[in-house]
DNA sequence: TATTGACCTAGAGTTAACTTCAAGTTCTAT
DNA sequence: ATAGAACTTGAAGTTAACTCTAGGTCAATA
């Protein structure tokens, strides 16, 4: 068992983002010591590896939160985890591609002020 | 020169917003009719469609209403416009790749999840 | 035993980027 | 001339995801 500051080192994510994400559902079911401290379980730690993993790709807390209501829910809910991990893979792909579109753009506006700066200087001669 | 709705449709935002950020100072010169209407010009729409690129690559607001006070600064400042622009692109490009690599750990997830699913509906039959 | 530092809670505050509201003004079409 | 749509303003409200505060409790050490 680990302390939450053990839980922070392991998972990058502050203290209070631990209690918040515990309020919040995302993990709702912390074991606490006799004195009310948290106890972090390895299967929490891993849940949390989950947790950070959505998170980063983009999915808002509250869609987490429902898929940890999943989890909770046990074996009969597998299927039902692995659509939604598929869409949000396909969603994420989806807005990869977009940024891709939209950093080309970024190139093209570049280019464009490269262009006028070089004028600019042959200007300046 | 066309009215704020005009502008909304070229630029598909909210005419809300555009006045947002013009308080922003993202564009603050907008001209105006007799009445005290806004008039956006070609040039304003030009602007418009840079910072939507660079509010779609994820520039918060605060650095594009600093480009576009450089913007309005003239062309002495069009090597550091370049310059920025650059820099954006790496960030960018950054943020693409990281963003590939926690996608990677979502497909590993799921890769997980559907073993899994398969164990448990075999252990259905 | 006393101190110190880690931890607890509920609740308030923060930030970015809008979004809505209320009340008034201007433009357009009949 | 007037109805109604479109526009104006400043200010307040919203949302997500934290982040901080205040006032306490618990645990380890001198």
């Amino acid at each position: 068992m680990y302390t939450i500051h053990e839980a922070c080192e392991k998972t990058g994510l502050a203290a209070h983002t631990l209690r918040y994400y515990e309020k919040e559902r995302l993990l709702p079911n912390v074991s606490r010591s006799r004195g009310g401290f948290r106890q972090y379980s390895d299967e929490d730690l891993e849940a949390l590896g989950l947790i950070c993993c959505l998170k980063n790709t983009g999915m808002p807390l509250s869609d987490i939160a429902r898929f940890m209501e999943l989890t909770r829910e046990g074996d009969q809910t597998l299927r039902e985890r692995c659509e939604l991990l598929k869409r949000h893979k396909e969603v994420v792909k989806g807005r990869m591609s977009e940024m891709e579109r939209h950093l080309e753009k970024v190139t093209h506006k570049l280019d464009h002020f490269s262009r006028m700066l070089s004028e600019y200087e042959k200007e300046m001669e």
